[in-house]
DNA sequence: AGATAAACGAGAGCACCGCTCTTGACGATC
DNA sequence: GATCGTCAAGAGCGGTGCTCTCGTTTATCT
């Protein structure tokens, strides 16, 4: 089961994880606008036809690219989660913000493909949410397990969340298990948060502005954690340069 | 002045006009990638080498549309926020939220060429600068005056702001006179909070989760205004439907 | 072992795109 | 009335996604 049995199935294997590789090469160059199939298959000396018996239209090709790019957002938010003591829910969240933040950097244009405008036409189909929602399990569960800890005591400043709410907050308590209504509201505000200053500073809102994101960020992830109610230091961490 | 003064003036301002509205009813169907010179001039019953003189690429017309956009958003959260009484700095602040969100809810497509992934191989010219700050101008007099008058208390949950954003926050401040540090980094999580949800409701991240956005947003606005120290009501005002 | 069916690369072609260049007609100005 | 700048039109270049057909190769079934 290493790869496909026969020699044909192998080969196709391969052919299809090269064809992917120079499309996120290409993507990372000229952005998903740029993403050219026959590019691609120049690149691979071969004719533009042959691309579709292995992606038969642009729009699965970046499906591809979308699923991967997930997995890798995800796959570095699980490291940056479990190189923290379990116990640190505070020092878990700041993690999990700068991976996010550091693979965005990293990875512009593919961070682009997920969290900016979604392609003209481009519908997603079922398979990217399992992909999609994996840096979102760990953020869950980190709050899951500070509020089972005891250690998430979330201060009294916001309103109490309207009764309506809650009908959404069931959905979102799939992934953080046993959080009150407030605290899943309070979630979706730092989630939302983190993701709107990625997009900020990433998409050049922050131009000319904010010269020093990356203390900026630290300390806007700080507030969020303190709204989340998670106990945060006030200094920086000995991340980054 | 009324318009130009010669006739050619006055037809080329015309179909300037033209250009622009047609493509930015394009631009409302098909997306920012969807923009076709080629189609636009089909529409006017032009030929496309035409449009040439009117903007001379591609770019220079989504350039036309991009600070249109930010116009109109831009105007939008004026009125919404010349609607309030002077004194409540709180719904002033829920009003431009409530506006943000709604035009964005009306103009899908241009609040993704405004605010989502920028396209590729486009350079913002600075004639979009001035008007993209139009809606956090009014953003920042809100605050400002809440601060002169007193309203303005932030609670004590948030680390203090360490000491190498100051840099950014004077430059930040130029929008929000007399706001300290503190403030001024807090109303950035509050920027960005109120972007961020809206370009998670809108680019879909939101999908068979979050089913009532307008209630889950209301609240998560009046957390931010809560965390701004703004004075705010529980319950929703009559808002939408 | 031989026949059958599936998969494959190559090539031509369609309709579209942004953009450039040239040409000839029109209109404002001196 | 001549001149000069502006204009729409057309042809054309190189690029795109995608489709169809054509021989060839490969795996599988009898």
């Amino acid at each position: 089961m290493s790869a496909g049995r026969t020699a044909r199935e192998r080969v196709r294997a391969e052919l299809t994880r090269e064809i992917t590789d120079i499309a996120r090469r290409q993507l990372a160059v000229d952005g998903a606008g740029g993403l050219s199939l026959r590019a691609v298959a120049r690149e691979m000396g071969m004719v533009s036809s042959a691309i579709y018996r292995y992606f038969p239209s642009r729009d699965d090709l970046l499906t591809a690219l979308i699923i991967d790019g997930y997995n890798a957002v995800g796959e570095a938010v699980e490291k940056a989660d479990a190189a923290c003591p379990r116990e640190d829910h505070a020092g878990r969240w700041m993690a999990v913000c700068h991976a996010v933040r550091d693979w965005a950097l990293t990875h512009p244009h593919e961070y682009a493909l997920l969290y900016g405008s979604p392609v003209p036409g481009y519908q997603a189909p079922m398979d990217t949410v399992v992909a999609a929602v994996r840096d979102t399990v760990v953020y869950g569960r980190i709050l899951s397990e500070a509020h089972a800890a005891g250690t998430l005591n979330p201060p009294d400043v916001c309103p109490p969340a309207p009764a309506p709410f809650g009908a959404d907050a069931v959905r979102v308590r799939e992934v953080m298990p046993g959080v009150p209504d407030d605290v899943v509201a309070r979630a979706l505000v730092a989630w939302t948060g983190l993701f709107g200053w990625v997009n900020f500073e990433l998409f050049g809102q922050f131009n000319n502005v904010i010269l020093d994101p990356a203390t900026a960020f630290d300390h806007a992830m700080r507030c969020h954690a303190a709204l989340l109610g998670l106990p945060v230091a006030a200094t920086a961490p000995p991340h980054g340069k």
